[in-house]
RNA sequence: GCCGCCGUAGCUCAGCGUGGUAGAGCGGCUGGCUGUUAACCAGUCGGUCGUCGGUUCGAGUCCGACCGGCGGCGCCA
């Protein structure tokens, strides 16, 4: 297949882009689409680190090249080999003109995703292994990708150490209506909802930890805003009190989310989201300012009860920033939150909540770290201490104060790239009604 | 778990009130076209009306049960 005395280059369409018009390239892809108009056959290569046009024009390219470019199927694997050149009526602004192609891998006909399918919603998730491979949902992988990278890099560039927490347990974090449950050799066990207790333990050990990693919820939730699997960044740190704890996440997501801004515009500009810079301090508002708005707007609820999501969503309209909810009452939140010295019915703990109605995508607070609080707290919420003898354990070897928090990765992403359900940020998502592909 | 809505062609949906053997647009397929980009033009294929049962001479249409899905709430990241 070398073209004699040529001097062919094996280059990515994202490389070919800034090469010289007259450059001969020889490229490997997919065919994303085609169009075949009697003497002209265009294909729409994509190699995954970008898209071009090929061009075959009849007594330009040979006989054979015609044939193959008007019978390629779509989503065919090709190699094609040509010579680039500027033309303002193609995509990104360059095509190929073919000399040489070969078909790799032929796709069976049709194709199954078509301007007509793409409306269903259902038909494009029940055929995720396929409708990955379109503009937009390729786009929010790449920014996700960027978000993880840019999140592992701010943990390790402040010292963290990144441990995982195993994904089976034997007791919940949360509310224990919410968690998977399996055989486990004859013992019942947990899909995790958190690897929070684990850090704990780990930070006696390295100071500040992180994690990334799924977390199972078997909430019966049919919102946009929820996974049955999602994956949680949790980060938790030694003599952090919860005013540090709040200043780090502010820290980790104007990092997190300017260095995606920067680094995947194009694929911001392919979604069609103009997202504005993450500006540092974020606004803070306390539970009670949140329930005098959300009343004053004729949202009524009882204080103590959790603020419902009408409420949240108003409060998140008002904003252009992120921003905390901080200062919610005990009976709102889970039984290791730590109380504020003056007012014990108030935890020192916060959400993070994501402007322009999105919502809640992150909650932290300081933890109790004194063996009788905390023992007094499992028995009063009812617990069975048998499974968090281990969790109580560690208030007895030198546990200081300390704090952390979870981010939703899916939760943030459906943020910045304004997607109407979070089932698009992920590749094969998790949900009440879907395991499947 | 609760409230509401929907299952008819590959996709989106009309038809159901007033029962009489099934429609549209898009897509697919075939052919045409020297600049396609959501192409265009001509032709053509396409249905166990979610499932089961009931009423009826006759059910996509009426009744019941079940299954599946969607939107929202509660709960949460």
């Amino acid at each position: 297949m070398r073209m004699q005395g040529s001097t062919t280059t094996r280059v990515t369409v994202e490389e070919c882009l800034s090469m010289q018009d007259g450059s001969t390239v020889e490229l490997r892809g997919w065919v994303a689409n085609k169009s075949d108009i009697g003497s002209l056959a265009f294909i729409l290569l994509r190699d995954g680190s970008n898209y071009i046009q090929l061009v075959g024009k009849k007594g330009t390219s040979s006989d054979d090249v015609m044939r193959v470019m008007k019978d390629v199927s779509i989503e065919s694997a090709v190699v094609v080999r040509g010579t680039l050149r500027s033309d303002a009526r193609a995509l990104n602004g360059k095509e190929l003109l073919v000399r040489d192609i070969e078909v790799i891998a032929r796709a069976e006909e049709p194709w199954p995703i078509n301007k007509s399918t793409v409306r269903s919603a259902s038909f494009l998730y029940d055929n995720r292994h396929l409708s990955i491979r379109g503009m937009k949902s390729s786009s929010i992988m790449r920014i996700r990708s960027e978000l993880i990278k840019a999140a592992f890099d701010f943990f390790y560039e402040r010292g963290f150490t990144f441990i995982t927490a195993p994904s089976i347990v034997s007791a919940a974090v949360e509310g224990g209506a919410t968690l998977f449950e399996f055989d486990y050799f004859g013992k019942r066990v947990y899909l995790t909802q958190s690897a929070q207790f684990y850090e704990e333990a780990a930070i006696c050990s390295f100071g500040r930890v992180f994690t990334m990693q799924p977390a199972f919820r078997a909430e019966k939730s049919k919102t946009p805003k929820h996974l049955t699997e999602f994956v949680m960044i949790e980060a938790e740190v030694a003599f952090n009190t919860q005013e540090d704890n709040m200043r780090l996440q502010e820290e980790f997501l104007t990092y997190v989310c300017n260095r995606v801004a920067e680094k995947r515009r194009r694929e911001f500009d392919t979604l069609g989201r103009k997202i504005r810079p993450v500006e540092r301090p974020f606004p803070r508002v306390r539970y009670d300012e949140v329930r005098d708005t959300a009343m004053k707007h004729g949202i009524e609820f009882e204080w103590g009860e959790d603020i419902p999501t009408e409420a949240e969503r108003l409060v998140s309209r008002m904003f252009s920033q992120p921003f905390f909810i901080t200062d919610y009452p005990l009976s709102a939140r889970s039984f290791y939150h730590m109380c504020r010295d003056d007012d014990p019915r108030i935890t020192l703990s916060a959400d993070l909540i994501a402007p322009e109605g999105f919502g809640e995508i992150a909650t932290g607070g300081q933890r109790i770290h004194d063996y009788n609080t905390l023992l007094e707290r499992i028995r009063s919420s009812n617990l069975p201490l048998e499974s968090f003898r281990w969790y109580l354990d560690l208030r007895r070897y030198g546990m200081p104060p300390h704090a952390g928090f979870g981010i939703g990765v899916e939760r943030v992403l459906r943020w910045l790239c304004n997607l109407k359900h979070i089932r698009a940020t992920s590749l094969f998502p998790r949900t009440i009604t879907r395991a499947y592909p």
